[in-house]
RNA sequence: GGGAAGAUUCCCGAGUGGCUAAAGGGAGCAGACUGUAAAUCUGCCAGCUUCGCUUUCGGUGGUUCGAAUCCACCUCUUCCCA
C-alpha cells in the first residue's frame, strides 16, 4: 500500500500552472515548490531548524556523495537519513546520474552502469541502476530518482539519443525495484536540446511514472530560451495526476518560467553556493553583497524580507563578515537566499490561486534586473 | 662610543648590471556560480592619450652604451658590544 499521492488544488486559468499536494511518509508537501540541495546529508551551513524557519517542506541528498562518504550501510545503520541528520520532513535523493555528467572527466559508462573514480582518493566505483536504486533504499529517502545519463549542452543528436536510450533501458531496471510503498520512483526525461527526442522521452517515460516524473538534462549550460523551448514542448503532454520535477533550477526568474510553464518542483545549489560566494538573490535581481559599494549601507539585503537574515543584519555587516571570510556570512546569506526563493514560490503560489499567473509573471519581470544582456530574452508564452 | 645587517611598487617579500613596471603571497577591486569535487574559481591590481610612452626600488651624486642591482657620501631602521 503507497503511502504517496498527489491531488491539485487548483490549476491557474491563464496558464495551466497547478497548486497541488504530494503527500509522503514524512509530510505534505505543497506543490510548486523549491527544495534546497543537501548533497551531503547538509544543507551547506544550516541546522534543519532553521531550514524550517526559511520555509523549507524537503530537501535533497545525494546518492553518489553519500554512498562514498560516510557509506550508505552507516547511513542505513544511524536508521536511515532522516534519523542521522535529524530532518523528519521528506527527503528526495538523486540518484548519482548528475555525477556521470559532473564528473564526467573521471568515469566510463557502459550499459551496466557508470564506472567512477572516486574524486577522493581516485579508488574504482561501479554504480549501476541497480546499485543506485539499493543505496537510495538503504537511504531511506521519500522520493528516489532514477539512475540516468545527463548529457552536456552541445551534445550532438546521436549521442543525445544514446543517453536517452540508455536513461530508458536503465529506468527499466530501476522501476524493477519494490520500494513498498515507503519510497516513491520518479522517472527522469532526458532529451538533451532535441524536440523530437524530449517528446519522445517523456512519452516512454510517463508509463513508468506513479507519482512523479523529472525533467532532467536541462540548465547544463544552453541559453535560457532553449530550455523554456524544451519545456513548451513538453508541457501539453504531461501526466495532469502528478508533479512534475524540473530538475537542477534555479534562479528566481527560471522558477518563474517554469512554473509557468508546467513545472511543480525545483531544486538548486544556486541559492546556498552563491550566498557562500557572496551573492544575494532578491526580486529586484542578484545583488553581490561583498561589493565595496555596500561597505556603509546599513539597510537589511531585501526591504520588506521577514527573514532572520533581513530582520536582524545589515548588508554592510554581511559584507564585512563575507569579506573576512566569517562563515556566518554565508549562513546569513544561505538563510536569505533560500527564503527569498520560498517567498517566491508563495507569491507565484497566489498568483495561481487568483489565475493571474501570467500578469504576476509580467509584474515580476518589470522589478527583476539581469545582470547579462543575454539572460533578458523573454520568451512568449 | 664601537661593530653588524638592512631600506623594493598599499603590506610582507623575491630580485644582486640588460630577458624587470620588477617573482610570489597578502590586502584591495571586479566577474562567474543552476539534480554541489565549489566557504570555490577567474580576471585586474604604477600612471597615461595603452600595439606605445612616462615615472618607480630611502636621498644625492658617480661608474656604465645600460643600474633596483656596482661606487661614494648622507638619512633612517634593526641587532650586538660598551
Amino acid at each position: 500500500m503507497s503511502e504517496f499521492k498527489y491531488e491539485v488544488l487548483h490549476e491557474c486559468k491563464q496558464t495551466g500552472a497547478r497548486i497541488g499536494r504530494l503527500t509522503t511518509p514524512h509530510g505534505v508537501i505543497e506543490t510548486p515548490v523549491f527544495m534546497p540541495v543537501g548533497t551531503m546529508a547538509s544543507v551547506k551551513s544550516l541546522s534543519p531548524e532553521e531550514l524550517v524557519e526559511t520555509g523549507s517542506q524537503i530537501i535533497l541528498g545525494n546518492t553518489y556523495h553519500l554512498y562514498l562518504r560516510p557509506g550508505s550501510d552507516i547511513i542505513e545503520k544511524a536508521g536511515g537519513l532522516h534519523k542521522f541528520m535529524n530532518w523528519d520532513k521528506p527527503i528526495l535523493t538523486d540518484s548519482g546520474g548528475f555525477q556521470i555528467f559532473s564528473l564526467s572527466s573521471m568515469r566510463k559508462i557502459t550499459d551496466e552502469g557508470a564506472m567512477f573514480n572516486s574524486f577522493l582518493d581516485g579508488s574504482k566505483h561501479f554504480i549501476s541502476p541497480e546499485k543506485s536504486m539499493d543505496i537510495q533504499r538503504q537511504l531511506g529517502s521519500d522520493i528516489v530518482m532514477a539512475f540516468d545519463e545527463c548529457t552536456a549542452s552541445g551534445t550532438d543528436y546521436e549521442k543525445s539519443r544514446e543517453a536517452l536510450e540508455r536513461t530508458l533501458r536503465w529506468l527499466d531496471r530501476c522501476s524493477k525495484v519494490d520500494f513498498k510503498g515507503k519510497q516513491m520512483l520518479f522517472p527522469i526525461v532526458q532529451g538533451n536540446m532535441f524536440a523530437d527526442l524530449r517528446l519522445e522521452s517523456l512519452k516512454r517515460t510517463i508509463p513508468y511514472a506513479k507519482c512523479g516524473l523529472a525533467i532532467g538534462g536541462l540548465s547544463v549550460g544552453e541559453p535560457k530560451p532553449v530550455m523554456y523551448e524544451m519545456l513548451d514542448i513538453l508541457k501539453p503532454h504531461y501526466p495532469k495526476d502528478m508533479p512534475r520535477y524540473l530538475m537542477g533550477v534555479g534562479s528566481a526568474d527560471c522558477i518563474v518560467e517554469g512554473v509557468v510553464r508546467g513545472i511543480d518542483m525545483f531544486d538548486c545549489v544556486l541559492p546556498t553556493r552563491v550566498a557562500r560566494n557572496g551573492t544575494a538573490m532578491t526580486f529586484k535581481g542578484d545583488i553581490t553583497i561583498r561589493n565595496a559599494q555596500f561597505k556603509d549601507d546599513f539597510t537589511p539585503v531585501e526591504e520588506g524580507c521577514d527573514c532572520y537574515c533581513c530582520k536582524n543584519y545589515s548588508r554592510a555587516y554581511i559584507r564585512h563578515l563575507i569579506n573576512t571570510d566569517e562563515i556566518f556570512g554565508g549562513r546569513l546569506l544561505s538563510i536569505h537566499n533560500i527564503h527569498f526563493l520560498h517567498r517566491l514560490v508563495g507569491q507565484i503560489k497566489d498568483a495561481i490561486r487568483n489565475d493571474r499567473l501570467l500578469d504576476y509573471r509580467n509584474e515580476f519581470f518589470k522589478n527583476y534586473e539581469f545582470r547579462r544582456e543575454q539572460d533578458k530574452c523573454l520568451s512568449e508564452i
